[in-house]
DNA sequence: ATGAAAGCGCTAACAA
DNA sequence: TTGTTAGCGCTTTCAT
């Protein structure tokens, strides 16, 4: 079979234990012990087995990390956040897509447990009380990053989406005639609420009527976004703007638009959200609002790292910055 | 601690040997003690430890993927891919982007058979005998996708590249004047040589030039498309088409083409690769060659559970089937 | 159909 | 500084 601590030990003349504590940097090992220890197993190629490591240790070194899909460019940007971060800290990632499906999610989350995971970073729609009680079940900690949870007990990072949207609104008020329109996701999460909730104030402090035919809701794909804008345009009344609630469907928006011979931003300017890389990737430009997605995901990789070593942590909920960016869609 | 194995024994009067039978669903056991460990485990809300698992039975059910960057929009499809037949054939992946920096790759492959996965799935520029050799360090299988292996002896799954470009380069010839450009990789990669070939070839057989300025180098990169379109367009003499070797690059090209006052597809042609979902958010939608990414990422660990399984395979380097897209952004 | 017992390869006291 | 020795929680013969 392999090579294994013992073949080593055996090789060098030492005991298991010695092999062992070079393998792990221990200091207590004499130089020349060390020196003879190395080179056996550089000699024979010994790999240490992380698996029976895991099992006497009980630490795995291995994080698990719930996302709804690795192929959305929003998600997959703080995945590389939280791998990076992994990384750096010697962590290895498995990594499963959930499709936002709560069955799955809680699968998942099982499935991790089983594999004695040191720790979770999850992202989703929303986290409700059974995701709790799942993560319950055990006692590793779990980091939400861009995912809000329903009981507010677990530890999360996140930006103020309510107040991002009530800028991106305001904004649009001021540089545009009219009341603003607004692309919501399907889904009726918590982010999804805030973001609705921005819209809304941004509307009454501004003694504008919310208007039920400016708020569509799409699917946070492109084509939804066309679909909605293509709603919105054969309005009686169309509006002269619209806050979108991400990126991809802004382009869709966007498009959608441009296919029915409107000018953006002239007869409509257009909003997103998260800026993502597609932001700069479109004509008109997309203003929009900046989340740092791999921020995100890396400051949610190094808090788990200090709930993992047990460090005191100051701040359970972090709120990162935001800010708006203003390009060439709107104005 | 956790409940063990032994907890459910001794709760449920059978020997652990009988616990582990019903978790592992063997069939000698009687449905009545079946039913009662079923029972006592539900009870005590028992969940198997995957680790100790693993040592015992030297299988993980972990296969890793090394992928060049999981925020990569083609690439992150192509995991998906993976994930699903992964989930299918209940294995846990193990992720890790490389930045298709070869010692990291030979880092991350060491690490992750350290991790005892139980197969590989490995995406990059080119594989190296230095990359084989540290493969055959254990005795996991292998599978590349979307990735050539200079030393031919590594099951892959790919599309024919060179064919592909020599498709769409003939279409640039047929529905567009003169010489198309081509945009190409920076990468010295097998696939890049193959797209340059396939290039080449559709030049030669209709008795066209290659000419050296009309070959520029990008990064794969939605800027350097533009950069690399704006250099072209400098020319005395610009192309009336181009060839580019990815999608994201295609982007960046029919924008800078655009934001100097060139109308594409009449002025300038712009063929792109991959059809990402990037090809039809863009307008003019992209012609594109349609490389089947999702498939050749299911496909791979179809085949890598095969090999996991000691299954026999018939072919050890599968060609997936491309195609051209004729959109808008060409004649 | 069920149980006893020997590992799997390593870590972590504890001793020396 | 080094070695001895229990486990870690499970799978897997081999008996019964």
């Amino acid at each position: 079979m392999n090579i294994t601590i013992y073949d080593v030990a055996r090789e060098a003349n030492v005991s298991m234990a010695t092999v062992s504590r070079v393998v792990n940097r221990n200091p207590n090992v004499k130089p020349v012990t060390r020196k003879k220890v190395l080179a056996t197993i550089e000699r024979l190629g010994y790999r240490p087995n992380a698996v029976a490591r895991g099992l006497a240790s009980k630490k795995t070194t291995t994080v698990g990390t719930i996302i709804p899909d690795v192929s959305s460019i929003f998600f997959s940007e703080l995945a590389r956040g939280i791998e990076d971060i992994a990384t750096m800290y010697n962590y290895n990632m498995i990594l499963s897509s959930s499709d936002q499906n709560k069955e799955k999610e809680l699968q998942l989350i099982n499935t991790m447990l089983e594999t004695q995971v040191d720790g979770i970073v999850f992202m989703g729609g929303t986290v409700t009380k059974e995701h709790v009680e799942e993560f319950a079940t055990s006692h590793v900690p779990v980091v939400l990053a861009a995912t809000q949870d329903v009981t507010e007990t677990i530890p999360s990072v996140n930006i103020d989406y309510e107040a991002a949207s009530y800028e991106a609104t305001m904004y649009l008020i001021n540089n545009h005639k009219g009341i603003p329109a607004f692309i919501s996701g399907r889904d009726h999460t918590m982010i999804g609420d805030y973001k609705m909730r921005g819209y809304k104030r941004a509307l009454s402090e501004s003694h504008l009527d919310v208007k039920d035919t400016y708020i569509v809701e799409g699917s946070y794909s492109y084509d939804s976004g066309m679909k909605a804008i293509k709603e919105l345009l054969a309005l009686d009344t169309p509006p002269k703007s619209v806050f979108v609630s991400s990126d991809e469907m802004a382009l869709g928006a966007i498009h959608g638009a441009q296919d029915k011979g409107y000018n953006v931003p002239k007869d409509i300017g257009v909003f997103g959200f998260d800026n993502t890389r597609l932001a700069t990737m479109v004509r008109p430009t997309l203003s929009t609002v900046v989340q740092p997605m791999y921020d995100i995901g890396a400051v949610s990789m190094r808090l788990l790292t200090k709930f993992m070593n047990k460090e005191d942590v100051e701040e359970k909920k972090v709120i990162l910055p935001h800010r708006i960016i203003e390009r060439h869609s709107t104005k």
